[in-house]
RNA sequence: GGAGAGGUGGCAGAGUGGUAAUGCAACAGCCUGCUAAGCUGUCAACGAGCAAUCGUUGCCUGGGUUCGAGUCCCAGUCUCUCCGCCA
């Protein structure tokens, strides 16, 4: 969420930036000064009244220690009066906190000066283009056939077992899908990210931290018994790893790298875009988490994206770079770069990554600050990206790398799958 | 699931009703051939002020008792230990 000091001394820029997400804000902007203003005179008038009770406490104490109880006595019936007005004084105080939370909450991310604005997908900028769709050959099917025709998915199985939207990876399919998660694992460490293995369960806590609570709780699948969530994303263990941490400046740069599955409900998107791999429940994900100093994290994103480039470069899939436009921007980003995939059969492009500077949007929630310089607390930029999303990659992979002799498997991968071809029906 | 103990600053750790010791780390200044040590201050949030500074809050969370609560009472929550069950 924003900072209430940021938006009271910022306010015009602020309003002004926040037009390019199509929505006007300017309304709930003033909302929250006034609320603050209010909040402000409530705390002052509170603080002078809560040091004068201070002042009489002190007193009584003395009077009472001296013997004289009578003029104690007599202070204790001042106290009681003060201590009315302060009970309403902290009421109007704790209301205005919260009418501030609120409508906090309801104000997105300030998109970056190079977020174009735009009301759809179709409107994001593309920053880099493979050039020409790539040439298959005749008979070319689509991943969930292939899958089919090899053994490599079943997605009946999963229907069976749970419902769809959960796939069941079998043989090669299961041991290709170990393979690109290992792939992606290792690129990553050898960037110099450490892995981490974080919980695929979080609290309440941890949602709000980073942002996908209030604003997306149907997304996620709730255990109510509990009260916990199972993660749609890695980003929201391994940020929330630093929730109410103090960092060095020479702790920076921090790069975390962790291999999860991820659920989304999916909510209302049925019928769409969901055949075979396209739109999962349950999907695995190599996610990429960097804490930066404020000062360079738009570099810092830079080198992630270049990351992802590279991974897609290795595989040999073609691919383009998208820049979210405002109306497509998600409500905790800054600035967003999706990567998409062609997928030859469909003939549509995928998106398989999203990489983003949320600033100190999430940092101010989670309390994740460092020490600067001037030994002044001061909040972390926080910036993750998908490096890579599984089931795309493989629907890409498949559809782009068949022939009449079979799937063929990208160089880098043979080390990692221990086969270079799919060709039988195991 | 049963029983017990506990939650204090960036970290460690005292504090049985009178307004958060002390140590370590960090930052600034002083001192000193250099380094180290030492000394002083700063070192959580919020508010008032151009500023020096001042005030308030802050001891897991929320209530309560009291002139005054880290300390007493009630509820909740989390962590740890032991027992039970179990990969």
């Amino acid at each position: 969420m924003l900072e209430i000091n940021n938006i009271r001394e910022n306010k015009e820029s602020i309003i002004g930036q926040l037009k390019i997400r199509n929505k006007d804000f300017e309304k709930l902007i003033f909302e929250v000064i006034n609320l603050d203003e209010l909040r402000r005179s409530a705390q002052f008038k509170l603080d002078n009244e809560l040091a004068e009770l201070n002042q009489l406490s002190k007193k009584i104490g003395e009077l009472f220690k001296t013997g004289q109880h009578q003029q104690a006595n007599e202070l204790k019936q001042k106290t009681a009066l003060l201590k009315d007005s302060t009970k309403t004084l902290k009421q109007q105080l704790v209301d205005s906190e919260n009418s501030i939370k609120e409508i906090l909450y309801q104000i997105p991310n300030v998109p970056n000066k190079l977020v174009p604005s735009g009301n759809s997908e179709n409107d994001n900028e593309v920053i880099e283009n493979y050039g020409h769709t790539p040439q298959l050959f005749a008979g070319a099917i689509p991943h969930w056939e292939i899958a089919k025709k090899y053994n490599l998915i079943d997605f009946e199985l999963g229907v069976k077992i749970t419902g769809s939207g959960f796939p069941v990876y079998i043989g090669k399919g299961a041991q290709l899908q170990r393979a690109l998660i290992n792939f992606f694992l290792n690129e990553a460490i050898a960037s110099n990210y450490k892995e981490v293995i974080p919980p695929l369960v979080v609290n309440e806590e941890s949602g709000f931290a980073t942002g996908q609570l209030p604003d997306k709780e149907g997304q996620m699948y709730h255990m109510q018994e509990d009260n916990l969530y199972l993660i749609p994303t890695a980003e929201v263990p391994i940020t929330n790893i630093f929730r109410n941490t103090l960092l060095k400046e020479d702790d920076f740069p921090v790069k975390r790298v962790g291999y999860t599955p991820c659920f989304r409900r999916e909510a209302g998107s049925y019928g769409k875009d969901v055949r075979g791999l396209n739109r999962l429940h349950q999907f695995d994900k190599v996610e990429i988490v960097q804490l930066a100093h404020p000062e360079n994290s738009y570099a810092i994103l830079d080198e992630m994206v270049a990351h992802v480039k590279l991974l897609l470069d290795k595989l040999e899939l073609p691919y383009r770079v998208v820049r979210l436009c405002g109306g497509d921007l998600g409500f905790t980003a800054a600035l967003t770069y999706d990567f998409e995939v062609y997928s030859s059969a469909q003939q549509k492009w995928l998106e398989v990554s999203s990489v983003s500077n949320f600033e100190t949007y999430q940092s101010n929630r989670l309390k994740l600050r460092f020490k600067n310089n001037n030994n002044k607390n001061q909040l972390v930029h926080t910036l993750n990206g998908s490096a890579l999303a599984l089931p795309r990659i493989m629907a890409a992979l498949l559809e782009n790398n068949q022939s009449e002799k079979g799937i063929s498997i990208p160089k880098v991968l043979i080390p990692y799958t221990g086969f270079d071809t799919i060709n039988d029906k195991e």
